[in-house]
DNA sequence: TATCTAGTATAAAAATTTGTTATACTAAAC
DNA sequence: GTTTAGTATAACAAATTTTTATACTAGATA
C-alpha cells in the first residue's frame, strides 16, 4: 500500500477513466490497471465495476473513496508539519554554556548577536561542561560555550575552538590599601585573606598552584562556591579574591569593586566554542560562532 | 512512501532501535535502516538522532510520529471497512423486476425466500426491462426478474432462465354468463366486450394476433393500461378480459372475478430470470435464483 | 453487418526498488 | 586493548513497478 496506488484509486475514481487518470498523473495507461488491480488485490474487493468502456466504483469503491482522500490529505499534512519544523529549527539556535560563560559572558554575546541577527532566535542552557557534552551528543543543544581552567576531555568527540582568554585577577574592595594601584607584583598578594571556591572547582587549583610556584604565602581565609556571594564579602571588606574578569566586570564597571592585574600572575580562564565532531554544525550555529568570533578578533 | 516505511519508522521510534524494530518486523536489520533513510529522504529530514549505539528521534521525527501512527491507523480502518462493505453485500440481494413480476410475482417468491433463509436482505427495484439491462449492467441489481411477451432482446449481453409460464386466461365477474365453466373453446369468446391494455404493450398484441388465427370475432370495448383498473371495471361488469393468470390470482382466490381456462388459446407470458452474461451472478443471488427454481419445478 | 474508435487488460521486457548477505564502522563495556 | 552491541554500507539477488507492444471489448460509424 502507498501513495502511488491510493493517489492512482482518487484519480480514477474522479475522472472515471483509468487513461484520463495516467495522462493526469504521467503514468502510462498499464501502469495505472496494474496500481488499481493491486488495491483490489489487498483489498480483496474490487474497486470498480468494469462494463467493457465504462468504470466506476462498486459499493467498496465509494467507502474506500473518501478514507483514501484523507490518508492523502494527512500524507501532505505531515509533510508540512516536518517541513515547518526544520524550518523553525533553522532560525533557532540552541546554546548550551557552563555556569561562568552562561552568567557572565553569554548574555552580553547573545545580546548583541540578537541585535544583528534578529532572524534568529536563542535558547540558553546552562549545565555542567560534562552534561553539555552529553546535550550535545544527544542533539539536544547546537553548540556549547565552555569555560576551562583544566584539561579538555573525550577532545576527539568534540571540535572545540577558543574564543578569548579571560584573565584572573585580584578582586579588592574600594577600601583596600591597594585600592589605587594599576598592576601590582606577585609577592604584594602576600598575606591577604583569600576568598576562593571549593577545591573541587578547577580555577581554585590552578590559583594555588600557581602562588605556590611564585612563592605567594597567603591566607585561605573562606572557601564559598558561589562567586555572587565572593564578590558580596568582597564588597563589605570580608577578604579579597582572584577571580575571573568576566565575573567581576560588571562590578568594577560600576565602581562597586576594584580588579587589579597582577604581574606575571599568568592565569587563564580559556573560553571555548565546541560542538560534536561527528555532526558538524548547524548553518544558524555558525552563524552565532562567526558572530562571537568577530567581536573578540576584529 | 508506503505502509513498510511508515510501520518500520514507528517501530523504530518505540522501540529505539533498528535491529530490534527489524527483528519485530521480521525484517533484517539493513532492510530498516534503508526504509528509515529513505523516508528521511522523502521528508529532506533527519528523523532520527544516530549517536553511534544510540538512535532516537529528532524534533522532526517527533513530530511525525502520531501523524504516522494516526496514518497507519486509518490505513487499518479503511481495509474494515471495505471489509464491512463486501460482508454485507454478500448477504444483500438486489432483485429488479418489471411492473407484472414485480407486482404479482415477486412479493410471494421474495417472502418465501425470506423465510427459507433469513440470512439474506432483499431489495426490489421496478422498472421497465431496458431500464433493467442499464442497470444490471452498471452493477445497481443483481438479478432481473422479467415477463416478456415478445422477443428477447440483447440477448447476448444476459444469461436468461425461464422460470415459469403464466397463462393468459379469461377473466370475467360473477355475473356473466360463463361463469360455471372450467374451460371455454375459443369460439365461446365471440362478441365479448374486451377491455385490454395500450396497443404498446406486447401482451395486447400477443392476444389480438391469437384470436384473429383462432377467428374469433370480439369486440374492443375498452383500453386502459392499469391491470388495477381493467380487473376494477370486470368486476362491476362494464366487460371482460384477457390477463396474466398471476395478474388476477388474489381476486380469484377471493371469489371476486373468475378465471376461465380457454382451450387452445396457447398464449403465456413468459417470466424469465436474467443476469448480466460478462459477470455471472452474486453468490446470495444464485441462492435466491435457486431458491426460486425449486418452488416452482418440485 | 462490418469497420473503426476509444478504453481497458494482458504479456513480456526493462528499469527501479527492495531485501539480503557479508562486511565495515562506531561507541560503549569489559 | 579486546570484545560486544548496534548501525551503516556495498554488492548482489529478488521482487516490484513501469513501459512497450498487443489483444480484447463495447459502442459508434458507415
Amino acid at each position: 500500500m502507498d501513495t502511488v496506488k491510493l493517489r492512482a484509486f482518487c484519480t480514477v475514481a474522479r475522472l472515471q477513466s483509468i487513461s484520463k487518470a495516467a495522462e493526469k498523473l504521467s503514468y502510462t495507461q498499464p501502469a495505472i490497471s496494474t496500481q488499481i488491480r493491486a488495491l483490489e488485490n489487498e483489498y480483496g474487493v474490487e474497486l470498480f465495476n468494469r462494463n467493457g468502456n465504462r468504470i466506476d466504483l462498486t459499493e467498496a469503491g465509494h467507502q474506500l473513496l473518501p478514507m483514501a482522500q484523507k490518508l492523502l490529505g494527512l500524507f501532505e499534512e505531515s509533510r508540512e508539519t516536518v517541513k515547518k519544523v526544520t524550518e523553525e529549527e533553522k532560525h533557532f539556535i540552541r546554546i548550551g554554556a557552563s555556569a561562568m560563560p552562561g552568567v557572565y559572558i553569554l548574555p552580553e554575546l547573545v545580546a548583541k548577536f540578537a541585535q544583528d541577527f534578529p532572524q534568529y532566535s536563542v535558547s540558553i542552557s546552562i549545565a555542567s561542561a560534562f552534561q553539555l557534552e552529553r546535550m550535545m551528543m544527544d542533539n539536544e543543544v547546537d553548540v556549547g560555550i565552555i569555560g576551562r581552567s583544566g584539561p579538555t576531555p573525550n577532545e576527539k568527540h568534540f571540535i572545540e575552538a577558543e574564543l578569548f582568554d579571560d584573565p584572573l585577577v585580584f578582586v579588592i574592595s574600594n577600601n583596600h590599601p591597594l585600592v589605587e594601584s594599576h598592576a601590582i607584583e606577585p609577592r604584594q598578594l602576600t598575606g591577604e585573606k583569600l576568598i576562593l571556591p571549593p577545591s573541587r572547582i578547577l580555577t581554585r587549583v590552578a590559583v594555588e598552584e600557581r602562588l605556590l610556584e611564585l612563592g605567594v604565602g597567603y591566607q585561605l581565609h573562606l572557601e564559598i562556591s558561589s562567586s555572587e556571594a565572593i564578590k558580596r564579602l568582597i564588597m563589605n571588606d570580608l577578604g579579597v579574591s582572584i577571580m575571573c574578569e568576566s565575573v567581576v566586570k560588571t562590578e568594577v564597571r560600576s565602581g562597586l569593586l576594584r580588579a587589579i592585574h597582577v604581574n606575571g600572575l599568568n592565569l587563564w580562564r580559556k573560553i571555548y566554542v565546541s560542538y560534536p565532531a561527528n555532526k558538524g554544525i548547524t548553518f544558524a550555529a555558525h552563524e552565532f560562532v562567526d558572530s562571537v568570533f568577530r567581536a573578540y578578533h576584529s
